[in-house]
DNA sequence: TCATTATGTTGCATTAATGCTACATAGCAT
DNA sequence: ATGCTATGTAGCATTAATGCAACATAATGA
C-alpha cells in the first residue's frame, strides 16, 4: 500500500506456476491480466489487489495463503 | 481492481469482527489502516489490496479465504 | 540463419485504494 | 439533557496497481 511502503508482500507465484508448466502469459490469461503484471509480482516490484491474488490463487489452485505472506517463505517449500 | 469493475470481493469482515467484540476502530489500529478504511470495506465498496487483507486476516485470526471470496458467502456461515 | 518464445526494462496514462477531515445520526449511559 | 461511542456519508489529495507499448536479450528449434 501506499501508506504501508514498508511491508512487502512475498509470494510463491513463479514456483507454482513454473511447476504446472505455464507462462507468464498463459497464467496471465487465466487470471485476466497483462502478462507483465505477472512479471511484476513475481519479481515482487508490487503486491496485487486482493482481488488479483484471490484469481491467481484460482488459476494455480492454490490458496491464498499458500502463495503470499507478509513473511518471507522458507527455502524449499 | 479498476481493470475488473464487475468483479467484486465479498467478506465477512463485520461478522468476524463483532464476533471478537472489537469496534472498527479497534480493527483498524490493529491492521494499522484509518477506522473508515474499515468501514468501507464492510460496506463493500471497495476491495482491500492484499497487503491489507492479510493484516485484517490476521487481525482476526482467520484465514484469508474465510473472509475474502469471489463468491458471495452462504447465509451463516 | 532466422523465427519464435519467454522474460526483463522503461516509460507513460488511468484509476482504485487509502488517508484524513468534517459533519450527521442513533444508541446508550449518566 | 448532555456527552460519548459507533457508524455512515461526502469530498479531496496522494500513490500504488494495472494496462499497454516498445525495445532488448537469451534460448530454442527449424
Amino acid at each position: 500500500m501506499s501508506r504501508n511502503p514498508e511491508e512487502p508482500v512475498y509470494n510463491r507465484i513463479e514456483e507454482a506456476r513454473t511447476a504446472l508448466g505455464l507462462s507468464r502469459q498463459d497464467l496471465a490469461d487465466k487470471a485476466g491480466v497483462h502478462y507483465q503484471t505477472i512479471g511484476y509480482l513475481e519479481r515482487e516490484e508490487y503486491s496485487p489487489s486482493l482481488v488479483l491474488a484471490l484469481r491467481i490463487a484460482k488459476s494455480l489452485n492454490q490458496e491464498v495463503s499458500e502463495l503470499f505472506s507478509l513473511n518471507p517463505f522458507k527455502k524449499g517449500k
